[in-house]
DNA sequence: CCGCAACGGTACATCGATGTTCCATGAAGG
DNA sequence: CCTTCATGGAACATCGATGTACCGTTGCGG
């Protein structure tokens, strides 16, 4: 027997998870499972033989997004960058994950986020901070957490504005990069 | 007779719109009526008769929160002001008007927002800007377009964050202001 | 080439939200 | 004091979304 194919049976959910990103991100909580078996081009009951209800697509939407976030951000490799360069490699990592995150900032509004991933983001990015106020990389008058809260709202801010769709995800990376670092004020 | 007073019902009016704002600021779409007439301290038929439907209700509230927040740009005076001080002048507003402000962000993804309202807040920021590119104290090298659409994306962030929760309206925009105008290098 | 299994569609039960109607109550105003 | 009117509550009809069951079709695997 062997039921068909185990590994097309994962790239069809991928592709699920693709679309439900795609229209949760344009209409928020509102999209219905319709939408999403609609916009994977995919029968409703398919898709509810996948993901048997909507919170475990929800569930399984976040932790894909996550879990591409949390790997992009370990290959960008911030110990061993300058901290400068190490804000410029998350912007980086952050806005071409964004297809999948960017829904997250809509719906699970911080609702349900496993702590496993909540360390494993957060504490790069502070540690990071930390390091560039501790050798004076980083303004000091502000507060690392203050500092770093306006970083990660410009990172939420550009996505949720979808700026990255109109520069493109590189030149809006360098750009919101060069702006937070420094400012708009010619140096 | 004399129906009761026109200017009560004006205040429980704005009270609802208040409650709305603050229940579609946490819970987006998915606050209900009964959610809103519950937090407004009114029952929900009462509620009815005082916005007929849904619809009606989220319209007032945008409109009650672009008035509002155009009323604080024109008070602002940017055209007396230099660039640099007209920022700090564009952040305080919008962070003074969030109450209200922010519940849009998460709701009327743009929908409706009446083109009258867009050209009131648009324009005078965009003046601001141009102004900034052309005296040169703005940097020129990432386009004004682009300038723009970051201030404004690090604006929604920090609301959409509740950054001016955690510091307070006047030190977040404070700080949010020194961080686009000078970065986050220290000088 | 044949059968199993996944697929898509239809139909259906259920649930919560919306909007409406009606009525009892209470408080302000004359 | 007594009328009047806004209020709040309950009951109701309706609608869309969720989740489930069934069924005909299709196509891959053996």
């Amino acid at each position: 027997m062997m039921t068909r194919s185990p590994i097309l049976r994962d790239h069809v959910a991928a592709a699920i998870l693709d679309a439900a990103a795609i229209v949760l991100a344009e209409r928020g909580d509102t999209a219905s499972m319709a939408d999403v078996a609609a916009a994977a081009g995919v029968g409703r009951t398919t898709l509810y033989r996948y993901f048997p209800n909507r919170d475990k697509l929800l569930h399984a939407l976040t932790e894909a997004a996550l879990t591409e976030l949390v790997d992009r951000l370990v290959a960008a490799r911030l110990e061993s960058a300058s901290v400068p360069d190490g804000i410029a490699r998350v912007t980086r990592a952050v806005l071409g994950a964004a297809g999948k995150y960017q829904a997250l900032a809509h719906t699970a509004r911080k609702a349900d986020m496993p702590p496993e991933f909540a360390d494993q983001l957060g504490e790069p990015l502070a540690m990071l901070f930390r390091r560039g106020a501790a050798d004076g990389s980083l303004r000091a008058d502000l507060g690392t957490e203050t500092l770093l809260g306006l970083y990660t709202a410009l990172l939420e801010g550009v996505l949720s504005q979808g700026l990255h769709h109109h520069l493109g995800a590189e030149p809006a990376a360098s750009a919101l990069t060069s702006i937070f670092l420094d400012g708009a004020r010619p140096r």
